[in-house]
DNA sequence: GGCGCTTACTTCACGGCGAGATTTAACGTC
DNA sequence: GACGTTAAATCTCGCCGTGAAGTAAGCGCC
């Protein structure tokens, strides 16, 4: 049981440069006795440790504190322009690349619409594209990219080799992807390292760290758009599961031998809720209006008091509660997030009746240590998510630079 | 995100410890070099701790294995005597206390019956009798229990203080506990350490240790009784949430809007599927009659081809087919342990349905890296679970003895 | 029965680590 | 300009795991 993996005397440095990279990162600038005070590290090991990093270039002094009566704090912070990461959505619609720097500001963005065919090749082409777009657009030298992190739509298996990236294999079934090699194809048009997970997944990763899972170390991000999706966090990580496809909620029943849901099954929670299930439900799929549209639409109807529109959101609203009852009582998460662009568009107005099927649905006790809140970020922060893959990684190993690096040491 | 404690240069110590002392646990006696070898440890890191932890007496040498040719290998093992550990199951019916030593051999055991009335107090009292009683009647001094771990009906809120223990409240509904400060109250009668959780927990605990699920670093054991609940591992680790509760799978819906069930909600699994709901729906709550005798019977009926038996076991087993795809789509296993009296009970004549319901129901990907299956332990195996609460953490902590054992240390 | 061979284990020097004490640096104040 | 105060750098110390060298304990072979 939990064997864990032997540690040798480095390792100790590792998870103190790891320690001081991540406090300096999320904690804004801070000096080195702040540093040392809540990291738990004796004052010498920051003084030595923030010496190698600055060695590094990794991170920098940026002015001071004035003191009454003492010598003056020189504040840290991490080198935002040291390296940079990439973060690219493969969406139903479009392929958007964002290039970031390290404190994830956004430099350079480049959209390329796709069409209903998702040809795997054409779409690791435009990647590839839109790669060299952005570096070229924001003058960024691709010796400086720590990594490229994607979402994708699908089941992600992840890889296990010395480059797992590279190794990735997509499941897509609504997508038309089957068991595509996106590792190996991309890998013969870059050679940076590369993170992907599910869009729903980066989504909600994006949800914790800057939205409205922030401060959370247990949460479930809920995310309710054409189909319905979950990203599970626990103790401050991703739950992943076996096999990388933990959190597919959408197909959980609300009534086991109920509609058929395009996956094949039949009560799952997208056949009843999922925007394309509701504009369908609503108008009987009148071809020609786009879901969102559609989803306007019956947004617009029930606000309007159209009977049969409220009956259905007011259905909506229990299902989507009881369900995230069904989350509450498995996961125990402190806080419930709705997010994706359905959950935006409907949730004003389905959040209260929401929360009152949730709280009538679970256990009293979860129930009452979790919140259910909505979600501030758009869609766009898919790619946001999918660069902090590489990013997290970064911070993980301390602050270890990929080999193609050329390091920009400060000399000195 | 995510941070990590700090770690001093002793931490590696612990952690060697702790890495050494479980894998020689796990993996029978071994020689240091197979240890090495295994572990990734030196040879001579592997010489000097294993040599520390021989004069703690945590370890000792058993024989050796002759060689062709070389010196011969000493086989090493964990002491099975040195310490003890009690494992307690308050249950519906009766309080259980069980003594073993440090290889989970029972020593001794002793059960009070629990009638309708759950006074706290009482039960506490008989706990207290319960563990004088197994340490008399197995001539273990108290000084060399290592700890007490209990399994308990109903939420535990675990403590947080440096004495987590006696801070343990209870919360079980069905049992007749609100808020039951159980650690407090032991502590009153013991200063054993103490390690609380639920039953069903426990009973998860053990089979992954010594049942179905061993081997499996994800998996979910859902546990089949009266009521029906769930012990979700990852990564080998119980999966607990942000208050512990996690895994509360029976009150999980079915139909949402359904069946009322004891929980005050509507359309839980449990109302279908508990053995409670199944006994009732079949003879309408015939009085006199206990649970598993009327579920013996229901089978009974079943297997004679009873035509409303035998429809309300497929029912069953499509319902707890269908609940079984929500865990493989949520929880991401490797494998399903089913267990419980009732399981076990019913497993041979449901398993083949409800392995076919969880595969039209679940996605086909991670339906397809997962395994159903029975538990071969009985509901006995409680206060085994219960037992390797206080064992993980003295492996966790590399062999660290609580204050009040007097170390028996080998001398030489 | 001495010799060499093989294998298991022990010992020891080494570089690296973080803690804690000490020293140096950089400010205010009087 | 001396002094107190606070921040940061430096230094010593005890401890760690590695890896090389040394020791122990068996074998077979002449």
């Amino acid at each position: 049981m939990t064997p864990r993996g032997k540690q040798t005397v480095r390792d100790l440095r590792r998870s103190s440069r790891s320690t001081l990279l991540r406090h300096l990162y999320f904690n804004g600038p801070l000096s080195r006795q702040e540093l040392g005070a809540a990291t738990g590290l004796s004052a010498g090991s920051v003084s030595n440790v923030t010496g190698e990093l600055i060695t590094d270039g990794l991170i920098e002094e940026c002015g001071s504190v004035e003191s009454d009566g003492g010598r003056p704090r020189i504040l840290l912070r991490v080198t935002p322009g040291q390296a940079h990461l990439v973060g690219i959505d493969i969406g139903e619609t479009q392929v958007r690349v964002t290039l970031f720097d390290l404190a994830l500001t956004e430099l350079a963005s480049a959209d390329q619409p796709l069409e209903t065919a998702h040809d795997p090749e054409r779409v690791v082409g435009m990647i590839a594209t839109g790669l060299t777009e952005v570096l070229a657009s924001a003058g960024v030298s691709a010796d400086s990219v720590l990594g490229v992190g994607l979402g994708v739509p699908g089941i992600v298996e992840q890889g296990t080799s010395a480059d797992p990236g590279a190794d990735v294999v997509v499941h897509g079934q609504t997508f038309g992807w089957d068991a595509v090699p996106l590792g190996r194809l991309l890998r013969e048009h870059t050679a940076l390292p590369l993170y992907v997970d599910n869009g729903a997944k980066t989504l909600g990763q994006a949800e914790m760290w800057f939205g409205a899972g922030r401060g959370s170390r247990h949460a479930v991000v809920a995310l309710f758009g054409s189909g319905v999706g979950a990203c599970v966090i626990a103790d401050g990580v991703r739950f992943r599961g076996a096999t990388s496809s933990a959190g597919e909620w959408g197909h959980t029943k609300v009534h086991v031998g109920g509609r058929r849901c395009r996956c094949g099954s039949r009560g799952c929670l997208e056949a009843y809720v999922g925007a394309e299930a509701l504009v369908e439900r609503w108008d009987g799929t009148r071809p020609g209006t786009s879901e969102k549209a559609g989803l306007a639409a019956l947004l617009r109807a029930a606000e309007a008091g159209q009977p049969s529109a409220v009956a259905l959101l007011d259905e909506a609203a229990e299902l989507l509660g009881a369900s995230i009852a069904d989350l509450v009582n498995l996961f125990n998460p402190e806080r419930i997030v709705i997010g994706g662009w359905a959950g935006l568009l409907l949730g004003p107005r389905l959040l209260p009746a929401v929360r009152e099927a949730a709280t009538s649905y679970a256990l009293t006790y979860p129930r009452s240590r979790t919140t259910i809140e909505l979600s501030h970020l758009g869609p766009d922060a898919v790619t946001l998510g999918a660069a902090t893959l590489p990013l997290t990684h970064f911070l993980d190993s301390g602050g270890e630079l990929p080999d193609h690096i050329a390091v920009t040491a400060a000399v000195g």
